[in-house]
DNA sequence: CCCTACAATTGGTCAGACCAACTTGGACAG
DNA sequence: CTGTCCAAGTTGGTCTGACCAATTGTAGGG
């Protein structure tokens, strides 16, 4: 599923479009070239354009008006605009992906507490099944990688919070994908390990604080370790080019 | 600004089709109508129909491909449906209320934590400015909801995390105006004035934690009053209809 | 029963047109 | 010179009708 089908007319020009306007080739408020324009300029026409620009409004980066379209200022926008602003340079902004996972982190707190206080006995062993396969992580490192995305995602989804799970997705969606090649050397932090074993015994208990502030450390170790093999790929980025 | 402008035509058939799918009217993976009867049956013609089947697309309810739309589970929708699943009843939906107020407690926590880590003495003085309207309410009642988003919005602003600022936008955006008239006799909860006071002291000593914990326990305080007032609300409509 | 080949349907694209609402610029009154 | 108001031009919203490529559903052949 999700497979990357040949890009629409529609969604090339939203695309470019899209990336100008976050570049701030536009200055906020400023009007945006009009239909007619910019179908002259992409070679398209006007009915592929609108379905474009109808995107960037729906991004939250634009809004249409009889009379014109203007550029909205970011902070007003969506939360799909984060993907884009992961992929406008060739390295993410690293701020960008510490306040991701920041967010992800206390997201996944709450979603921790509440799936611990609703789960049965069977989802804990669920959990705690996939915990092990963290504890103890076969020669294949993808695995662990999966394993951790497989835990928030079962978490996520015993939590019955729809708006967590919502959440969740769209950083996920746009996160993840564009992470895992920036950090594919992924070692496990020293600490990591007892970390883990804290929220296996959480889990064993249904200790739902406990479970919670467990899940807070993973995070954090993990953000610091994610920063530091970032912050190194930019180094040897500056050395390279 | 964002008034409500007369609904263009493919605003019109996005919504019908939009709720008929919140509804559960179409089974999760079924097709949609293709365009070109959508289009008859609202009496429309294909662009129209195209824009709103695209709206639904990028609400997460809908994918479209060549050779037909199916329908998407909610839970892969994007966190814009949550307007929407609000308004789909005359009252909302209580356990989703309650959901949305836990994210959103859970990240003003983070927000304030952040807010007073790197708020100037300025930006201190004016959240403790506006605390000081909470505390010592005039006699407008409205001033004080107006006070309680201000300051929402001052530490998510102050806080610098764009993540942060655009899921609560999201939120704000579809919750707030919603909530407002179903909760419109807010009363101070007993405890709420110790609460801001906690947080007063907190920004005074710019002690990022314990700010943090006021304002968790200022939210999960909110939060259970919301759902009295609003359980209430159901209760009343259930013996009057 | 499976698999291939064909035909119908679907979304994607395109061109050209009209309308209502908006923006703009200039004429006019003060 | 300043401010107001109106008219012309521009813009988005809607509509029609058409063609193509891809996917679907189906009937026929293995």
């Amino acid at each position: 599923m999700a497979e990357a089908r040949t890009m629409t007319r529609a969604e090339e020009v939203a695309e470019v479009l899209r990336d100008e306007i976050l570049r701030g080739q536009y200055r906020a408020g400023e009007r945006l070239p009009s239909e007619r324009e910019l179908a002259s300029r992409f070679e398209t026409n006007r009915g592929a354009v609108r379905e474009a620009v109808k995107k960037l409004e729906q991004l939250g980066i634009a809004a249409v008006h009889p009379g014109g379209a203007r550029v909205v200022p970011i902070e007003e926008a969506t939360l799909d605009v984060i993907g884009p602003l992961l992929n406008l340079n060739s390295l993410p902004d690293v701020d960008l992906i510490d306040q991701i996972t920041e967010v992800m982190g206390a997201m996944m707190v709450v979603a921790v507490r509440h799936a611990v206080e609703r789960a049965s006995e069977d989802e804990i062993a669920q959990a705690r099944a996939i915990v092990g396969r963290l504890k103890y992580p076969g020669d294949d490192e993808a695995d662990r990688i999966q394993a951790r995305m497989e835990l928030a995602r079962f978490f996520m989804s015993v939590s019955q919070n729809l708006v967590l799970r919502l959440i969740a997705n769209s950083l996920r969606m746009q996160f993840v994908g564009r992470i895992k090649e920036t950090m594919s050397p992924t070692r496990m932090p020293s600490g990591y390990a007892e970390l883990l074993e804290q929220l296996d015994g959480a889990l064993e208990a249904k200790d739902p604080r406990a479970a919670g502030e467990a899940m807070q450390s993973l995070f954090n170790l993990t953000r610091e370790s994610m920063l530091k093999t970032l912050r190194a790929a930019y180094m040897s980025a500056a050395a390279g080019g």
